[in-house]
DNA sequence: TATGAATGAGAATTCATTCAT
DNA sequence: GATGAATGAATTCTCATTCAT
């Protein structure tokens, strides 16, 4: 299990120790079924140590999900695309998604287990869902609109389409291709990530039919 | 909270009232948050006759997940598509992928509070992920094969492509849409579906670049 | 221990187990220091019961402390005096104290442990305080005070008096004896209690200075 | 709070923060009740200093209660009664009680919070109800029957009673007193209380019988 | 000596599961 | 079969006490 960098949040040793196995645990269990005891054990820290960090059990899950949310959205998240778009507003579209899906499979891989808790407890509960979209969501879908415009202008890409969709149609085949890997990775293997890439971004680009 | 059908698997009236409520809160809650006195509470029976019927709580898991993936997915889930492709192979490509698109959103609708336990559990668990994949996504991406392989001879759809791409990318698609709808409903008013199907299959079918 | 008749409070069996032995915990080791365990072990029940009854621990308290106060306060504490004074208004002043100390101790033998209780957490909560005050002195009072009009107005007892002084007087009286017997009992074995009431008696009626 | 002059036990100056907040916390909620923590931070001290003083969290009991008990017993409890008892032979009853309700309502007031954990904790506790009894109460009942035999003796207060019964009803008296100054004051509010006193002594010295 | 982080035993509380009725 | 009271192991959380610094 990689170790997500929390070093961002200047965290103690032992707070930092408790985080890690918490985060391991909750995307493996699920966040009611790991228990303290199993946290303590995996963090190498007494049961008791827990709960001067963190006031109860569910506020360890809020420091994962609202404080990373908050705090690591603007810098893991949304960043790497910001600047793929920024820099690379010359290039041709291929290089430029190939680019910003690279990243953000390697920004996921970096964050999974943690992505993976957000995920759930998203679907289950509002207030992390209204922090998804709120710090998440749709900052990337503004850049993500300031991009499209822009390639658009210059009728590289279509003006005749619903921005919103086209935005969702590339995240969620993102989505699909991480979650393939990380969760059926047991039943796909790929061998040349690169070419995968290449194949989902000619079917984002030129879609599926014959022209 | 509609109430999935589950006549089909010949229970007892007091075993699909406790099977109806555990989805209901498993879904609501996560399996684990969820207790047996609640579900007991919301499907008007004792705690002790729901562990007749189940041995353990595990168990109404299994039943709802591994009974329901088996039982449902050849009748409800795959059964759809099937009469999709084989009815319309004559029919263009715009329609077939609405009619589906159509089918699946109307379906998920009608299992969605089971299926969001089953996606869930699927994350944790490998032998639900086994299931999920065997009597599913296996099944499903066979017939989709078959489909495109006609539509590809037939010189509709390109065949320089991928097809387990192109399955993922309009798996996804739907997907990311009944979840924009299902689970961040609040901040995505559709107001006309028909339309954004629309929009979301000729990107889909067009892709995003001027040709 | 005599153990205290709870009847009246239409309790189940375990329930007024559960009660019975808190009060005996509680008074012997105060409320924080008596463990759930400990409760449940003297009540010959299972820990997990007592919280099926009283949803926490302090709740057990509450039961005790003010249900008690409120409903038993009138029956037990109030009744005894009530009809004394009613009917032994024409009895000479010796008598009805005597009656009435009798009967208070009396009363405060089968309420002991509970009045020991309530007595305790009153000094330390203010919320208890009102409580007792409402519900047992306010009450308490306004019935001497009655009884003392009629003696004063017969020329029985004392007009140049504070009445509240001679309530408190009375009272303290009492209170000191039973905490004598009670909490020092080991160090005053009284033999003839009759005797000792008589002779507290004369003090309160005559006092101390030759006249 | 005011707090109680510990200068006489020749403590350092943690020492001495840390009972006088144990002093102030354990009357507060109860010995039980409160916790090392809050008196460290009350005290304005580290945890663990604590223990370098006091072995056990009972040692500081311990040493607020034998300690105490024992230490200012002599000086201040009873040297007070002492003084009035020698000085005041030839004075009239009602001066010298006045002077020793007096004596003893300051004394209660200085070491109020004290007395009432020792006080509760003796409730609980027969080695605490030891110290007191030995310490204070026996000690005291002496000096009172020195000072009463001499009254009778000069025919000033009556032979014909038990001098045990009349120092628990002067006692007493002084008792409820202070409680309904301290624990009831919020419904008591008297104005004057040379006056109240005066009241006291008259019903104590005269009864409540018209003579 | 002094700190306060760390410990771990034990407290309150929960909950799947059993069982007498 | 059906109930729901009862169980007790497991869970979260607390706190006196210890210990590295």
């Amino acid at each position: 299990m990689k170790k997500i960098d929390l070093k961002e949040l200047n965290l103690n040793e032992k707070e930092e120790k408790i985080l890690q196995s918490s985060i391991k645990l909750f995307s493996e269990k699920g966040f009611s079924a790991a228990t303290s005891k199993e946290i303590a054990k995996d963090a190498g820290v007494s049961e008791g140590i827990i709960f001067k960090y963190f006031k109860t059990k569910k506020d360890i899950l809020k420091a994962i999900l609202l404080h990373l949310i908050n705090i690591l959205s603007e810098k893991i998240v949304l960043k790497g695309i910001k600047d793929i778009f920024k820099n690379d507003k010359e290039c041709d579209i291929k290089t430029v998604l190939k680019k910003v899906i690279y990243d953000r499979i390697k920004m996921v891989d970096k964050i999974y287990p943690m992505a993976q808790i957000i995920f759930m407890e998203a679907i289950l509960h509002e207030e992390i869902r209204d922090a998804v979209y709120n710090n998440i969501i749709k900052k990337a879908m503004e850049i993500f609109n300031d991009f499209y415009f822009q390639m658009a202008e210059k009728n590289i890409l279509r003006k005749n389409v619903d921005i919103m969709v086209v935005f969702r149609s590339i995240l969620s085949n993102i989505a699909i291709f991480i979650a393939q890997k990380k969760i059926f990775g047991k039943y796909f293997k790929f061998e040349n990530i690169d070419k995968e890439i290449d194949k989902v971004i000619d079917v984002i680009l030129n879609g599926i039919t014959v022209q």
